[in-house]
DNA sequence: AAAAATGCCAACCGCAGAGTA
DNA sequence: TTACTCTGCGGTTGGCATTTT
């Protein structure tokens, strides 16, 4: 027996999602939170597989998620990151906590390959005169480059493991993130869209009998908190006061991470109204919203300095980008 | 101004892993 | 243990927008 299509391929649409089939989502998101995708077409009414509803609602409607162009910070983190994890795009997307899987893919693929590739293309003309001492260190370097890679992995696992444990760091660390600014004035066909529903949404808000965090408050608090580490603060007791807690620590988190970019971002309008930020990050664990570039870049300058003999690793990850920017 | 080429990105497809009965 | 469902992920594609000829 075949596998099963995620879908009945008879009545369900497919192609762009239209701005009323975005408010239905996100209204029955609002009310019932993300997750148990299976049922949001037939509780909805959307002709949509369950997979399609997932895959908008965490590419484009999910709060918190910046378009537009990347800054110059942002590329160098998914070069690097690409160099270290590979197309790996969903772990790279939890260092940008603001930018979607699909997103830095299709950034990867459209821009950055293409300009690694001149780049290389560039270095290999300027560097004809010892190309055969190139070619036998990027063997080495390859070879290098694996090892490392496996320490990292182990490094990181060991990081994340020990990061299910309050990390007096994490905050300080935070302060000295490099704050992610975008200049998201695109203003896309879909923009348009998105303005109507939010309009929309806010009509929507003002007729629903209960206000939006009401609803959010009595919907199951274990559907806003997906992620392991949220679920701790709240899950023991899915009372109010405990949900209210998660939810301010939601907006602290971001406020501290991500105050000025927040203030900055003018995308998605709709998400600044407060009553929806309770989804903010609801994707993303806590602690790599709170801590991924810290983490980062203790692997990237921490690690290669430790390991004398791996020092090259980074001069080779940073050499082939640097001269990028 | 129109056609062709190229770029870009939202969305789809299929596989794999986790969870569950 | 097995069969099945659900979800997440990465690769790919279709179609619209923009640029070039």
């Amino acid at each position: 027996m075949g596998r099963p299509p995620c879908c009945d391929k008879i009545g369900v649409k497919k192609g762009p999602w239209t701005p009323e089939e975005d408010i239905i989502l996100v209204s029955y998101i609002q009310e019932h939170g993300p997750g148990n995708w299976r049922a949001v077409p037939t509780n909805t009414g959307l002709l949509r597989c369950s997979k399609s509803c997932r895959l908008r609602w965490t590419n484009y409607l999910r709060p918190g998620i910046k378009r537009g162009n990347f800054t110059e910070h942002e590329e160098k983190m998914i070069i690097h990151l690409q160099a270290l994890l590979g197309n790996r795009w969903a772990a790279i997307a939890s260092y940008l906590p603001q930018r979607t899987d699909n997103d830095i893919k299709n950034y990867w693929n459209t821009h950055l390959k293409k300009k690694l590739g001149k780049m290389k293309g560039h270095e290999e003309n300027g560097e004809k005169g010892n190309s055969s001492d190139s070619k036998s260190i990027s063997k080495g370097q390859w070879e290098r480059r694996l090892q490392t890679d496996i320490h990292m992995a182990k490094q990181a696992l060991c990081e994340a493991l020990s990061l299910d444990k309050p990390n007096p760091n994490a905050v300080e660390s935070n302060s000295n993130l490099p704050v992610v600014q975008t200049p998201t004035t695109t203003t896309t066909t879909y923009a348009s869209s998105t303005e109507n529903i939010a309009r929309l949404l806010q009509n929507w808000m003002k007729k629903s009998p209960m206000n939006s965090s009401e609803a959010a408050i009595s919907s199951d608090s274990s559907s806003f908190n997906n992620n392991p580490s949220v679920g701790l603060m709240s899950s023991s007791s899915p009372s109010e006061g405990a949900i209210s807690t998660t939810f301010l620590s939601f907006n602290s988190s971001n406020s501290e991470s991500q105050s000025q970019s927040q203030s900055e971002v003018d995308h998605e309008a709709m998400f600044e109204v407060p009553e929806t930020r309770i989804f903010q990050d609801e994707r993303k664990p806590v602690m790599e919203t709170q801590m991924p570039l810290s983490l980062l870049e203790k692997w990237l300058l921490d690690d290669a300095a430790a390991q004398g003999q791996e020092g090259d690793f980074m001069d080779m990850a940073l050499g082939e980008t640097a001269d990028l920017f």
